[in-house]
DNA sequence: TAGATTGTTAATCGATTAACAATC
DNA sequence: TAGATTGTTAATCGATTAACAATC
């Protein structure tokens, strides 16, 4: 006999493809009521926009919760807070950030996170000339200091923007230490503990997307 | 009755999950032989220290071509070569940046590219500050340079880093004057004519598969 | 009302995974 | 040989797309 999983257990999965594309409608509408003020609009426009179906915009709104009216469309401010609130931007989540080079310091000055909920408390570097010093307005501490520094804020979002080769040393420093989620962009897979959520950002990955598909298309004669 | 399309005419085309972990196999592969030289290796124990399946990596290397031997293994050098071969990360394509802010200039010093076979040959920018000087080693030139400098030197591939606001705009110009295919930054979906690539480097949407698998693993109790 | 649009159930499609024969 | 591993065909799973009733 099937034994059914208790209804308080069972968390509903939220397929990537739908995470993924849910920012996009939200950077979408924000432009639109920003060049002007639209108080409704429907799936139908929205797809014709961003050129996708509208049926899969539909089921994706669907997910967050939001509701529109038959024949009228969502109420755009209702579907931005929706998003907002379904991907928990609404309220700021603190993170450490490690390794300075030219993706982390530019990861600093990132003015757009804050619009995300996310804020790069301080920033981490092994390098004696960096230790000390602001980047982008934020400290920069040593890396001997993160463990601690992390129990002491209890910070759950570790950005790892160091080299391949101490990657994954550091992400076990910081799992140890009581990081929850690791967005990694050093150009190896790290791995960790179950239970421990990591978002690969490879730059390789998109390239090798972007190279294969631009190699067929000028194939093509 | 249905016409057949001729054999020439049908492109394979390469799922996109797929060209996604090839690169992941090949950072493995080559820190692997870095670390110590290994002749030979099994999909098994690549699938064991990335955490996939093992099926799953034999059916990956198949499309790359890569030849294995039962009970031996692949030999780790053909499959960085197959890898390579396949990806078009064995001859250098040229491309132009477009957009020298803190994104821009960390993309424009990011040294792994030529291990993908990417040379961003020069950098684009409307600052006049920035205009005739060098980031990272690059040239920054005027953006109003863009599209004859892309149809003299026939650039292929444009790296967008600008802000929303322009993007759309750039990239148009871009297309105009003769690039096929964007690798995108900007936090906003750009439109292109069909038969022009883009690849969208979103964060958000990064971010977004991120904030929400953490919220939902610290809301099991 | 007529018809555009939502919400929902069903069908399709494609990627992942399983099964197993071939082979070194 | 025995058994690990590849190569290949089949089954499963999940996301996308289609169909259609409900509704404003």
């Amino acid at each position: 006999m099937v034994n059914p999983r208790p209804a308080e257990l069972v968390v509903k999965v939220i397929p990537e493809p739908v995470l993924r594309r849910l920012p996009v409608y939200y950077q979408y509408l924000k432009k639109i009521v920003q060049d002007r003020p639209v108080e409704y609009i429907s799936c139908t426009r929205i797809s014709e926009d961003l050129n996708t179906l509208a049926i899969q915009v539909r089921k994706d709104l669907e997910i967050t919760g939001a509701e529109g009216r038959p024949k009228v469309g969502y109420k755009v401010a209702e579907v931005i807070k929706a998003i907002e609130n379904f991907l928990g931007w609404n309220n700021t989540t603190e993170a450490y950030l490690v390794g300075t080079g030219n993706l982390g310091s530019a990861l600093l000055g990132y003015q757009g996170f804050k619009d995300y909920g996310l804020n790069i408390v301080a920033a981490f570097d092994s390098s004696p000339e960096k230790i000390g010093k602001e980047i982008r307005g934020k400290k920069v501490l040593s890396v001997k200091k993160l463990p601690e520094m992390i129990k002491r804020m209890g910070i759950k979002i570790g950005i790892l923007a160091a080299p391949a080769a101490p990657a994954q040393e550091l992400a076990n420093m910081m799992v140890e230490a009581g990081i929850k989620a690791i967005w990694n962009f050093a150009p190896v897979k790290i791995s960790v503990p179950e239970g421990i959520i990591v978002q690969h950002e490879n730059l390789a990955s998109s390239l090798a997307v972007l190279s294969k598909r631009l190699a067929l298309l000028l194939a093509e004669r």
